[in-house]
DNA sequence: TGCGAAACCGCACACGGTGTATGATAAAGG
DNA sequence: CCTTTATCATACACCGTGTGCGGTTTCGCA
């Protein structure tokens, strides 16, 4: 209960959320128990990783490891906001530089580009029965994308299908594919895949089938 | 170590697989088993449910629980498999009753109609944390299902896009509007969520789009 | 109806993983 | 250089798991 990272300097303390500088240490730490944990996920999956294990292969003892992370899911949630947030970041500037702005499924190619550059990771996420709730937080988000698409394309949805209900289909679909995508080891380049989701979102998956 | 349900009548023994009378007491602990499990994963998730927890719910001694069951996720995929058999058949009923056979999706309407059925049993699955596991069972025999017709619709894919890109693309989406149905209470009727969805992959989901 | 088999029960035990407390040591940072 | 802060090893209590073992109850079958 060492309270790490609470340095109080009331004097250089900046409006509201302050970034004050983190000591060697502390980034040390975290980053290798960040990597360790990846790193066995890809192992042995995340359900059958102990705490004991991230410790070992880190090279950091047990109690450090508390004095950071209250458990191990709390030591994965931290991981995944990194992820979550450039995530948002890639989809934000990808807006701007597009700025016909109404191009559905705007989140598709970026995504998939993402997804490549950090492969490794998205690939042990995907791949453990842990993953499942790591997942989770991406589709969330890229629900939001989504739903702010719709909102913005138009008001009305003139076949009659709820609105929730198209954001869950199109982004359920996505998700799978993308799962697919890494399984089968990402061969198929990014581009290529978006154009293969844009087609079936497009012309609809029952075209395929005769 | 009691090896239950092994009883040894070499003489009544029929051809492989003997569909041999259950103990009563064994049938009574096994169904009050499977029931105290639904109902814990129903209150709590299914993660911070307890062996003991089960074996108080359904009044049975800790003891007795190994006797039949390895562990708890042992009791789940029991349970699991169950659920599993039964949509296979419901699924191959729905083929011979509507012999058109070809006609795209048919797995839809069945599935909705099994899951409102078992609403109980489903949101449970899909509420708790740990249904993500269970969910996969179903995801995965609906994959084959979507395999059988895609092969037996037509052979070629003139779209280029690859056929297994397919399946999980019309999986993944039928399984997250089944989800968010089920999230919602499943208010909707069975018969307008087959539509809702043969809808949007009749005619992609870009249409709903302005 | 009675008898043998088997299923159930409670209890006790060893094992392993978790999370906390503590005091000593090392390393940042100013 | 000196203060602050992070790290470490150790020890400990706690809880849930899975197993073993007699004793009791219930079932199936003759």
């Amino acid at each position: 209960m060492s309270q790490i990272g609470q340095k109080q300097h009331p004097d250089h303390e900046r409006s509201g959320l302050a970034k004050r500088p983190i000591d060697r240490r502390v980034a040390r730490t975290r980053g290798m128990l960040h990597q360790a944990l990846l790193s066995l996920i890809l192992e042995k999956g995340y359900e059958a990783i102990l705490v004991e294990d991230i410790c070992e292969r880190a090279n950091i003892g047990r109690s450090t490891f508390y004095a950071h992370f209250t458990s191990k899911d709390d030591l994965k949630r931290s991981g995944l906001e990194h992820l979550r947030l450039e995530l948002l970041e890639r989809h934000r500037s990808s807006l701007t530089s597009m700025p016909t702005g109404i191009r559905p499924f705007g989140f598709s190619l970026p995504m998939f580009e993402h997804a490549r550059d950090h492969m490794h990771l998205y690939q042990a996420l995907v791949g453990s029965k842990g993953g499942a709730i790591a997942l989770d937080t991406i589709r969330q988000t890229l629900c939001d994308f989504v739903r702010s698409e719709l909102a913005a394309a138009g008001g009305k949805d003139p076949t009659g299908v709820p609105r929730e209900f198209i954001v869950r289909h199109v982004v359920g679909a996505y998700m799978a594919v993308l799962t697919w995508w890494l399984e089968s080891g990402a061969t198929l380049p990014p581009q290529q895949m978006d154009e293969f989701f844009r087609r079936l979102m497009n012309e609809g998956a029952a075209s395929s089938y005769s």
